[in-house]
DNA sequence: CCCTGATTCGC
DNA sequence: GCGAATCAGG
């Protein structure tokens, strides 16, 4: 994975957009490892781990000796058995993208978090936008109107730079030019009801998701 | 089992 | 720096 500018800004956006790794991973074409590997690089606020913080609560002294994971075993070192070098064709954005698949997952969405739930008054269903970054301009996410979940991590820059559409009401969260720049700003047309995107952009949003398995 | 995020550590 | 392997909780 080569981690230009572009990718980068992507990976940010939507980690602090409170994505699961896993699916930013998706939208990146990456795995979930890379994704969480760059972003604990990049020093990006950690987001809840499932995983029980050692014990934090008092009579506990995490500090001096942490439950250290066994020794490592490392057998990594056998990349065994190659993949099929055949399975590496684009198969998502060969085929023409059916418009009304978004059926595909619909109620799995990752949920965001109950802080994030109650900011967003009328949550749009959370697009399963399966974007491919060859095929259109790096469309990002909904509307960065969120701040991250539940830690006061720094917001987001780009967030107080984003035009959000003169028009009240619902309006089409499809990005245009790249977040962070300047021009930076969302389609604003009116969405189709009960998604987030006007009917041109949901048409190029919406693509089955679960076919890009690796 | 599935999912999640975090960490380790060979490369 | 990268990320697969691994861990570990839900």
């Amino acid at each position: 994975m080569d981690w230009t500018d572009e990718t980068i800004a992507r990976l940010r956006e939507l980690w602090s957009q409170g994505l699961s790794t896993a699916e930013i991973g998706r939208q990146l074409s990456i795995t979930k490892n890379a994704v969480v590997g760059k972003a604990h690089r990049l020093g990006l606020p950690p987001r809840p781990s499932p995983i029980r913080n050692r014990k934090v609560k008092d009579g506990e002294t995490p500090s001096t000796e942490t439950p250290r994971r066994k020794p490592p075993t490392r057998k990594a070192l056998a990349p065994k058995a190659e993949a099929p070098a055949d399975l590496f064709v684009e198969k998502a954005e060969a085929k023409p993208v059916p418009v009304k698949v978004e059926t595909a997952k619909p109620a799995a969405a990752p949920k965001p978090s109950p802080a994030m739930e109650s900011i967003m008054a009328s949550p749009p269903p959370r697009p399963v936008a399966k974007v491919e970054a060859a095929a259109r301009p790096a469309p990002v996410a909904p509307e960065p109107r969120v701040a991250p979940p539940v830690r006061p991590a720094p917001p987001p820059r780009f967030t107080a730079s984003i035009d959000r559409p003169a028009r009240r009401g619902p309006s089409c969260c499809w990005p245009i030019g790249d977040p962070g720049t300047p021009g930076f700003h969302f389609c604003g047309a009116t969405p189709l009801p009960g998604k987030p995107y006007c009917a041109e952009h949901a048409a190029i949003a919406y693509v089955k998701i679960r076919d890009r398995r690796d």
